[in-house]
DNA sequence: CTAGTTGCAAAGAGTTTGCATGGCG
DNA sequence: CGCCATGCAAACTCTTTGCAACTAG
């Protein structure tokens, strides 16, 4: 129950997953994706890259979020929960930057939490808002 | 530099913002406040609820978020930071649902991400998301 | 062939803007 | 009265949906 049967591959999906694996470490949003493709000679369809989105979402091969003041989705390579390379995100509510910032004493949090809120952390998904060391100055 | 001078208060104005305050412990969407004031004899046009949402925010009076999952932006009444009742929300991808839990511990995390990371963490606009104990079993 | 996929265009949700009217001070 | 605020409708952005044409298997 892993794979789909019924699934054709097509040129279109073949790009766009190449696409975000080429940028698994950055979040891109369906914009960029239908952006990056609107130039070449058989530009894909915006409603192929929604759908197609929606479909690797579902079936757990990327993840959706949203940035708060942005007002589209982005969209990762990547599990749900993935755990593999722990990474969290802050973003700066003053000079709306975004950082990936790897921690391992950050676990921590998911321990407590998971123990005493009954609550298991996606770490990977959660944006902590916040203003960063240079704005403070 | 505080209170902008010229200001007139209107009906309007007062109403939605004695809605926000009265659920302060909630988030509200603009739609919600829309809705609450669309039955009686003088409904408050969207626009003008959009506006003084707006207003409110750059003035630091309430405070804007999105929820991920959610198409439509959440207020709060508060300042930005405001951490005289600290709480963090914790959204379940699974069923949903939003929890908001007091907790003195995870301020701990604020700390060392200060200290470590150099950015201060803006907890109460923050939002957890990963699966609730319910939706584990 | 035939069912899944595409792409256009239209529909939708949420939000913003332009402009004439209205009301606070 | 002057200036800000309101409200309507239209514009806009992002996303979804309906449907006929297309194509992988």
């Amino acid at each position: 129950m892993e794979q789909k049967s019924n699934e054709y591959k097509t040129k279109q999906r073949e790009a766009i997953l190449e696409y975000i694996v080429e940028n698994k470490e950055k979040h891109i949003t369906a914009d960029e994706i239908i952006t990056r493709f609107s130039k070449q000679d058989n530009p894909i369809g915006k409603s192929t890259v929604y759908r197609y989105l929606d479909k690797l979402c579902k079936e757990n091969i990327i993840r959706r979020f949203t940035i708060d003041g942005s007002s589209s989705a982005c969209y990762q390579y990547g599990k749900d929960g993935d755990s593999c390379h722990e990474h969290y995100h802050f973003k700066c509510e003053k000079c709306g930057e975004l950082f990936h910032v790897g921690c391992q004493l950050m676990n921590g949090i998911k321990e407590h939490v998971l123990e005493e809120h009954d609550f298991m952390i996606d770490s990977s998904k959660t944006v902590f808002y916040g203003i960063c060391g240079k704005c403070r100055n």
